[in-house]
DNA sequence: GTATTGCTGTGATCGGTTTCACAATTCGCG
DNA sequence: CGCGAATTGTGAAACCGATCACAGCAATAC
């Protein structure tokens, strides 16, 4: 659902801001700064039950606090990450240390070069003791940055072992039971998007 | 619109198997690979035109010249990438002769220490130069992997120079006039929907 | 105290996408 | 040739999220 996005955005904007403002936001300011419409911030403030105050808005703690109640498990969630090429390896400095509930505690990858290391705090398993670290560490999270026809095999393992989540950057499709989510980060096919809309807008060449 | 991320899919499923079939595809095959339902392929296809024929399906090899119609500009884009942190650099080797269509052919960074050498074929020049090399290029779309405090900025200049379509990295809101594209990816945004989701799903710990 | 202002909360509405469902068509087979 | 099976093309309906618009209320001004 997109008021989950949304949710978090509102929030990143509050802990910017956080100290340096008088306490509480209107609807229409938390809009402005995250590019929806303030009816918007009001119904998806309604949803997660947080009211605010007519003519003072909403109190910026307290909602940090419920959007934070609201998104995020108490203890935080330990992340596993699946292929440690180019772009699994830009991913690590990305989480070290940045996100409070969020962190990348174990990856893993076919190649004994890399694996056996910790990189950014991170420790580096083979491949094979997958099943077993996942089991261990109670991972629910992951991130999966393998070759594209690994993809479906490596997603399957993910979610036998008990993974209920898999942000996937592979160029595939995933199939699993619907009990687990699955998003597909596509940067090839977001950036063919783009070049479409940038032919069609307003072209004057 | 979806239906363009759709198409690019289609494109890449046909081109996976192509040859190896017997030269073209019903609608619930494509559906079937691709994720979707088949009457949605079949309502894309006819959106743009594309006509298949009763009991036979589509032809193929036809279908991925009639998308790649659709989508690409004939000549192929040229594509700039702009901030060579980690996250930079792991895109450059991921487009690197993949995309036909899609080249990265000009890379920016502040750092003096990146610029001026040439990575995967792809030439590394001062921020400084954005606005001439980009016009020199004709440059229409950019990739933005800069830090969130410099992405508005950056890509503030990058629309001046002409840029009509941004694929931002960057966990920052982009703010410009409505004939430039930008598309954010927020891999944190992302990971924390994940979560939330992997939490809710049949939580049975 | 009363009027005015301006913000929240939310029922109603709107617009875009997806799905349904079926007529039209073509193929294979007897 | 004609029947049955299978597939496309598409109007209509359902769905879902976003937006509108306004009632209700708290703060402030006078």
């Amino acid at each position: 659902m997109k008021r989950i996005e949304r949710l978090s955005v509102y929030r990143r904007f509050l802990q910017e801001i956080a100290g340096s403002e008088p306490g509480s936001v209107y609807s229409h300011e938390l809009a402005e700064k995250t590019g929806v419409t303030p009816a918007q911030v009001r119904r998806d403030l309604m949803e997660i039950g947080f009211a605010g105050h007519t003519k003072k808005g909403y109190r910026s703690a307290e909602l940090v606090a419920a959007i934070g109640n609201y998104l995020d498990s108490p203890e935080g969630d330990p992340v596993a990450l699946v292929g440690l090429g180019n772009l699994g390896r830009a991913l690590l400095p990305f989480f070290a240390g940045h996100h409070p509930k969020l962190k990348i505690t174990a990856a893993f990858d076919t190649d004994p070069l890399k694996t056996g290391r910790v990189i950014c705090g991170c420790r580096c398993y083979p491949f094979d003791q997958l099943e077993e670290v996942i089991a261990e560490e109670n991972i629910r999270v992951a991130i999966l940055t393998v070759p594209a026809a690994a993809a479906q095999k490596a997603a399957g393992r993910l979610a036998a072992a008990g993974v209920r989540g898999i942000l996937n950057f592979a160029p595939a499709l995933i199939r699993l039971p619907k009990a687990v989510t699955v998003e597909t980060m596509d940067i090839t096919i977001a950036l063919e998007k783009i070049a479409f809309f940038a032919r069609r807008s307003g072209d004057e060449s």
